[in-house]
DNA sequence: GAGTGGTCTAGACCACCGT
DNA sequence: CGGTGGTCTAGACCACTCC
């Protein structure tokens, strides 16, 4: 186990102080140098730490005034921060479980094929699912991986798990995808995995999911019934705007 | 004009090498002591830069081996990076415009008046708007505001223009904003205001815009024709994620 | 003007990747 | 092993806010 970063010491001492209360919500933080020299650290590793807090929305600066505690709660439906279906589901507060999984060795529908730059019709792996939230069914989806990558009997052996512990234990850590948004109407197909009328109203989201190299090693499509979940984007204001966060 | 920071000059000056073709798409920079000095600047600073540039997607660093030039084209349709209407609008390659606006003052709807806070059906600004996509009708809008904020007539002076310009020369810069996003069908109001048939497929956007202080400034509610939006996101993959860009 | 966060520097050492 | 990016420090000065 290596130990994490000062910065992430630091950081994480402050969550606990911010969290437990000791330091309600609109209070200031004591200042910069104050803090650095009461925690023992440089100022420009306090100042990391409290970059990091920023970006999870517990802290906000202001130039010549002070860093105060934020009052404003996480979004607990953030699209951008919650990848996998598990944690959507959880984040409503219902119980995620999986019914109905199926592998086996498909060929490519045409986008699936576009992602992985692949010819149409390449046989893939795939593992079809029903998601449940609390008993009920929520989430139809389709994930599609190269076989050389997950053939389908280590597809079957995580049904239950999300198949991005799996790959990362071969090294093929996912580090972002790109996910697409449209509403649909159910199909006869998906209307009969989740059990509603034809027509009712989804969400779905495809996406692209890659490595740090932008090798793609995952695609998936899922259906989410549109009166169970609420999406949430955090966007940032006009101007110029950051993707990931920095030092 | 205050003059930029360093960090984002030597940003500046590393993305016209960028995007003018002399770095190519996969190349690796010089190292960072390396840079620095031929830059003229410290390491630090430089870091900072790239930082910038990392977090806009045109560079990747990998610790131990070298900081390299992305080859991934940007989102043009990025949830969470394009604010407004009309670039979302743009982003698809179509003209856009706006036609049918009309200002009033209304009382608000319950989910509106608790977003800013105020009792359900506080009058209001509001600002309805259908938006076309070379002159064909895509989205229809409304927007609040509180009246001490923008006043109908303030409003209706900007038709055509973004509220957030306006916004921001009363000292009121949109820093950021949550959107909800749910699939939806139209109703009669939105099928006749869009000319298409009732039942026709939505994404509809409830946001909510904040200056930097968390005031909230703006609410809108924006329905978009399915079947002619594609939205992104850009999600990171598990484990710890950053909303905002740090040093 | 006093105090705050924001920027920049110079130098050191560490963790990781490749050969 | 040498070279890369990652972290940390100490100190200086700047820009902004508030009294």
């Amino acid at each position: 186990m290596t130990t994490p970063s000062l910065r992430h010491q630091i950081a994480d001492r402050l969550r606990e102080r911010l969290l437990s209360g000791e330091l309600n919500a609109g209070a200031r933080l004591p200042s910069e140098p104050t803090l650095a020299r009461s925690l023992g650290v440089s100022r420009s590793s306090l100042r990391a730490a409290i970059a990091l807090l920023e970006a999870d929305g517990l802290l906000r600066r202001q130039h010549g005034s002070g860093t105060y505690v934020t009052d404003y709660p996480q979004l607990r439906d953030d699209l951008s921060r919650n990848f996998a279906v598990s944690e959507m589901i959880a984040a409503t507060g219902l119980q995620p479980g999986t019914i109905d999984a199926r592998t086996s060795m498909e060929p490519a529908p045409p986008e699936v094929a576009a992602a992985f730059d692949v010819p149409p019709g390449t046989l893939l792996s795939v593992l079809r699912r029903v998601r449940t939230a609390s008993r009920r069914r929520v989430v139809d989806s389709a994930d599609w991986c190269l076989e050389e990558v997950l053939d389908p009997s280590e597809l079957s052996a995580l049904h239950d798990g999300s198949i991005y512990a799996s790959l990362a234990a071969q090294g093929l850590a996912i580090h972002h995808g790109v996910a697409k948004i449209s509403p649909t109407v159910a199909d006869s197909e998906t209307a009969r995995h989740l059990e509603v009328p034809v027509g009712s109203l989804l969400l779905t989201v495809f996406q692209v999911d890659s490595t740090v190299l932008g090798e793609v090693v995952l695609v998936s499509l899922e259906h989410y019934l549109a009166d169970v979940f609420q999406f949430s984007v955090y966007r940032r204001g006009p101007g110029q705007g950051a993707r990931s966060s920095g030092e």
